[in-house]
DNA sequence: GTTCGACAAACTGTCGACAGTCGACAGGTG
DNA sequence: CACCTGTCGACTGTCGACAGTTTGTCGAAC
């Protein structure tokens, strides 16, 4: 293997594995429509321009399925996942059903340290609402989402939650575009917090379905308007 | 490669992938503990039992890794995922949280169809829970549900059903046993389509709460007393 | 008897290569 | 002109091999 390679300066010592490298170019160039929806990918284009050999191109496009990313055809390969306005439903749909169930969880047994940590991280959402890149803003949102669903002690719920969340960048990347209000974002953050420290399941509840719909309805929207 | 291979060599006219293969003969040897939890697979050694390469090893492996069958080490390989009691809670309070919201979806518009699809399908869990396998009533069983969250329409749901249907299947292969009381199955099957009849999605939640608790507390005895 | 270190075996990560298969395209036929 | 068919190129599925690492063992030192 040639001593550079395109995935990341080889100078760094490469302890990670190439799967993972491979997988996380990929990744990038799939949120960041380096690769077009829909599009074909080639394993040995992939390998030949990153540097290496099939079998970690493989490895790592077979994770990105098993993540959402990708589908795979039989004898053809792997294409980059397209979405469309009901996957994108489905897909919200589903997690609301983690989320709600993450809070009605946490909410029975909230103290003051959870408390702190997700006050901290709607702080941070908050500043980097004004300037930082979007895709810093979605990641600090996730971020949020994923310390809730922590808290609620399941580990498996949290598994759930992050496979969704690969799909969550790639249809939010698809639309280009984070909420529309900085100020909403954290407003409807506090709402979260305050509906869970007051301990009452209902406002819980109702917090959070309105929540993810709002973001449902404003990436399903977004997404009928990149509709050709 | 040898004509024939330890797989099953089903001369049909559809071949198979590979790799499809060995996931089922991995699942299966997992299943029917042939492999015991926690132990070591070796790829070579798996390789040369069932006459083919590495590779379609490894990418099964991998499959299976990514629905919680095995689960993989850096530079170690693949062990077979063992479960202990706090993991079986968060796969059932998942599945809870899953078939609540199918439940409440599916209540919405509930139709004689899909009753009678489901009437139709406990029929046959009560014919099979007479002398059938274990294995059997299982799977009959995990249709069951299956087809509850199918007929909520959401796709990405059913997707997250799946998979813990495989870490459903092995936790309750580990206890050996399914539920004690055969007629308790449909008695406890029968009461969920009443509800789902019913249009009350209180008492639809209601329903599979009862439903969920009673084979959680089950699995979560049973492995209890497997635990050494 | 115990602990440490070197050596050997086995295994994983990665690579290049071959064969079967799929899709595109040119050419022939109605 | 439309349709079928044979050929060609490209790609995936699969294989065997090599290198580096981990693991287990055996002997020596304390």
């Amino acid at each position: 293997m040639s001593s550079s390679n395109a995935i990341g300066d080889s100078s760094v010592i490469q302890q990670r594995n190439l799967v993972e490298q491979v997988a996380d170019y990929l990744t990038q160039s799939i949120i960041s429509q380096k690769f077009a929806p829909g599009e074909r990918l080639s394993e040995v284009q992939l390998a030949r321009g990153l540097g290496v050999s099939r079998a970690p191109v493989r490895e790592a496009a077979r994770l990105l399925e098993s993540r959402g990313l990708l589908v795979s055809q039989p004898r053809r390969g792997f294409f980059v996942r397209a979405l469309d306005a009901a996957e994108l439903n489905d897909i919200f749909d589903l997690r609301l059903c983690l989320e709600r169930h993450a809070m009605a969880r946490l909410v029975g047994d909230f103290d003051a340290d959870k408390e702190r940590s997700l006050r901290r991280q709607v702080e941070v959402m908050c500043e980097v609402a004004a300037g930082d890149s979007e895709s810093r803003k979605i990641e600090e949102d996730l971020v949020f989402h994923r310390m809730v669903i922590a808290f609620a002690g399941n580990r498996r719920l949290l598994k759930a939650f992050d496979d969704i969340t690969h799909e969550l960048r790639l249809c939010i990347a698809l639309i280009g575009k984070t909420h529309a209000d900085p100020d909403s974002i954290s407003t409807s953050h506090w709402l979260l917090l305050e509906a869970l420290a007051s301990g009452d399941p209902d406002r819980c509840r109702e917090a959070i379905d309105y929540h993810i719909g709002v973001a449902r309805d404003y990436v399903v929207q977004g997404i009928g308007e990149c509709a050709t």
